[in-house]
DNA sequence: CTTTTTTCTGAACATCTGTTCAGTTATTGT
DNA sequence: ACAATAACTGAACAGATGTTCAGAAAAAAG
């Protein structure tokens, strides 16, 4: 046997994204091996390597679409003049963006560790790049007087601290709402921050 | 060559553990081989075998060790009366003594994955109770009128997720000195939790 | 129908994995 | 001085690891 039927490299792809995705997730990134990959697409080990040069750039690629994804998505929310309607409306954004890709957010947190030193300077600067919007927010607030923020760097990160905090406990199927969740947590970001 | 000179039993175990923990938070649990860790100690692979039934009970013995510290800890901090005055307290507590080992903590959240059912079960159990005492204070808080909590698992949570922040970015020779940071996440605290 | 290209297999590679254990040496007890 | 014990070595085990590659088969192009 060689290439079986109906195999097709724009299927293919895919599917190896996907599967990594999962099984890092799940096992973490240095306990998967690309025979376990390749188990889960239906192939043999060797040909994941028609998608991916090694084992590190399927990680990497997988966080750094992941990141990309996310400011885009939060570029493309429209934004308010008033700070405390920006920041309703990130605490909201975040929330559900995290929420509807859970494995992605686990590894783009978790795996840092397993880069090579270039592959992470890179998603660590696609990480400040978000963290510096919020932290825009909240200078914003500051100087419309509706924030009161001792420093502005340590409450960007507390806040995105306690929103990630939902992915460890949030389930579709459990006591709340995605949007009580949503209003729950908008009401302590608030008045964490305000004056 | 066998037995080396001043080897002694009660200096090797400590070093194992030390050295596992410092490698397992580095690098994660299945990326660092028993060889590896032998290794650091000055020992060879097979000797480590005296001091741990296998790789696994190194992790949970790790793991179940910084959780019942961590409870002690807690169990002996005095609590006042005062609902409001005892977050107080656990927020400069969590914050100091998850600052003073980043390893153990950075383990005990990131390698539950890597445990077997058994040994999962356990761990969440201690961090359950962990998390039942910050609850009970917010309970308090609410009864006794000063906490304003829609849903008090959410927001115990949420605090500590927050405060868990701390680690990622908190370095010694940083900016804020360790009063400072107290300070300003307790004011955000409080505020997030109050009436 | 024939050629070319794409997609995959299956075997091979050197090396690493956790763990066991017989044997060796330093220390302790008598 | 000798015996017993504790602490460790070094080799071995069966299997897994990431990665490469010649060749085979299916699909696309001519």
């Amino acid at each position: 046997m060689a290439r079986t039927q109906g195999s097709h490299s724009d299927i293919t792809g895919p599917r190896i994204r996907e599967a990594a995705l999962r099984l890092f997730a799940q096992h973490g990134y240095a306990a998967v091996s690309m025979r376990q990959i390749a188990k889960e697409v239906g192939v043999q080990a060797g040909a994941l390597y028609n998608y991916t040069p090694d084992k590190q750039s399927l990680l990497f690629n997988l966080m750094a679409g992941h990141m990309e994804e996310l400011q885009a998505a939060w570029d493309a929310v429209p934004q308010s003049d008033s700070a405390l309607e920006r920041l309703r409306a990130f605490t909201g954004f975040h929330i559900r963006f995290h929420l509807e890709r859970p494995d992605a957010v686990f590894i783009a947190y978790m795996e840092l560790r397993n880069l090579t030193e270039e592959n992470f300077t890179v998603i660590e600067s696609l990480r400040r790049d978000y963290e510096n919007g919020v932290e825009g927010i909240l200078k914003k607030g500051v100087e419309q007087g509706v924030f009161a923020i001792p420093d502005t760097k340590i409450a960007t990160l507390a806040v995105i601290a306690m929103l990630n905090g939902v992915n460890t406990w949030y389930r579709s199927e459990g006591r709340l709402s995605l949007d009580e969740v949503e209003r729950v947590y908008w009401g302590m970001v608030q008045k964490a921050v305000s004056t």
